[in-house]
DNA sequence: TTACAAATGTGAGGGATATTCATATTCGAA
DNA sequence: TTCGAATATGAATATCCCTCACATTTGTAA
């Protein structure tokens, strides 16, 4: 008996990794491929990443990326995936120990203009980013990353929202994660001069939809 | 004497169209290639788009195809196209001889509902719109659209804005109709419920920018 | 009507890449 | 040391976009 091959490959693969590499040589072998890859979005942008050059730089033949990895797509949702967790750290990082209102909106500002300097500087980071959106499972992850970002950015602020609000905040800031996605992508596909402005009027739009949530007097 | 090919391939050729087609049968045949392509879209999903089943389809053979359409990008890209302005006329109509503020903004109100609805019901549109943020030509074409909308908004409103607001306006109203799309595109990607209640507090924050440009006493 | 150039039509085949798979090699536990 | 499991390998296969040399149709001027 054995599993039709057909329906085994149109199941929905969400791992990215086809075979849990376990012995250490396998390890390193996968970070050579993603540093590869790295390398290579960094030179040409992901559109042109190759899967044989991807193996010529890291020093593998071919084969061995379909060891570790189902398709092209997934290589570079993993390299997405590390962004994702980097952010996300940055962002619980950032919203701990919040000891007031002001200090709350101070740490959300400095994110918003961390995150867009991330961007600005990190050209690979950029290009895998923005190429993220064009894969469908990059899409649902993003989605699903933006879930995580909100629970910890409402988390930071719900000790000052009354708690009939909560539930809306919860709302309110996936919506936010998301079209700070948005605002941001946008600010580093048009010109430096713009994007800054674009950022700046984000920044204000984004602090005052937080500021609408707690009390009247702040 | 001869343009050279390897040149005139490789400039940027922003026109979807190769050969503008003059005889009536041509026309015709652009058609049938987009209403297959439409069709074939609408069935499996602009990935899945192949341009021999368009061909097939459309009952010509693949290299009419290319008589016609640089690429295989560049057919897509005129259905997006032809999205675009059609959302830009729905915009230009609903904005004329506004009379008010509470007008504009009701107006506008309406604009976000529809916009929504209109991605809910056509299978094609969404699939099209989502698959949009792909392709890199038409993430710039797709920029360039919002800053003609933001042109229609912000004419809309401009009557009711201090001149000195006019620019930040402009502005503001260009951020807002890329988180438009970011906040739809969120919208039909989760399920109805919670895409519902995204939109609305997305209509709320809209309307709570455009009122902030609005002298104090509305 | 005829003739001819321009426009349009045609589809087998070239070329570029992703991915597979049968086989070889290496690893680690007993 | 031994053997099954894990890993490595890369030639071969599969898929698909796009080209191009040649055929046919259309419009127009004589």
């Amino acid at each position: 008996m054995q599993v039709d091959s057909e329906t085994a490959g149109k199941m929905t693969e969400n791992t990215a990794v086809r075979r849990q590499p376990t012995q250490a040589r396998a390890r390193a072998r996968v970070e050579k491929i993603l540093t590869a890859a790295t390398e290579l979005i960094e030179r040409t942008g992901s559109d042109q990443l190759r899967m044989s050059e991807i193996a010529a730089r890291a020093g593998v033949p071919i084969g061995s990326l379909y060891q570790y990895f189902p398709d092209k797509a997934s290589i570079v949702r993993t390299l997405a995936e590390r962004i994702m967790l980097r952010v996300r750290e940055g962002l619980r990082e950032s919203l701990a120990d919040v000891e007031s209102v002001e200090d709350a909106l101070g740490r959300l500002d400095n994110l918003l203009e961390g995150y867009y300097a991330m961007f600005l500087m990190e050209p690979v980071t950029r290009d895998i980013w923005s190429g993220t959106q064009s894969d469908k499972d990059i899409q649902d992850m993003d989605i699903e990353d933006s879930r995580e970002n909100a629970r910890i950015v409402a988390g930071a602020l719900k000790p000052f929202v009354p708690k009939k609000e909560h539930a809306r905040l919860d709302t309110v800031c996936f919506l936010l994660m998301q079209l700070t996605g948005a605002a941001v992508r946008l600010a580093i596909a048009v010109d430096r001069k713009e994007g800054d402005r674009l950022v700046a009027e984000y920044g204000r739009m984004l602090r005052l939809e937080y500021e609408a949530f707690l009390p009247d007097g702040i």
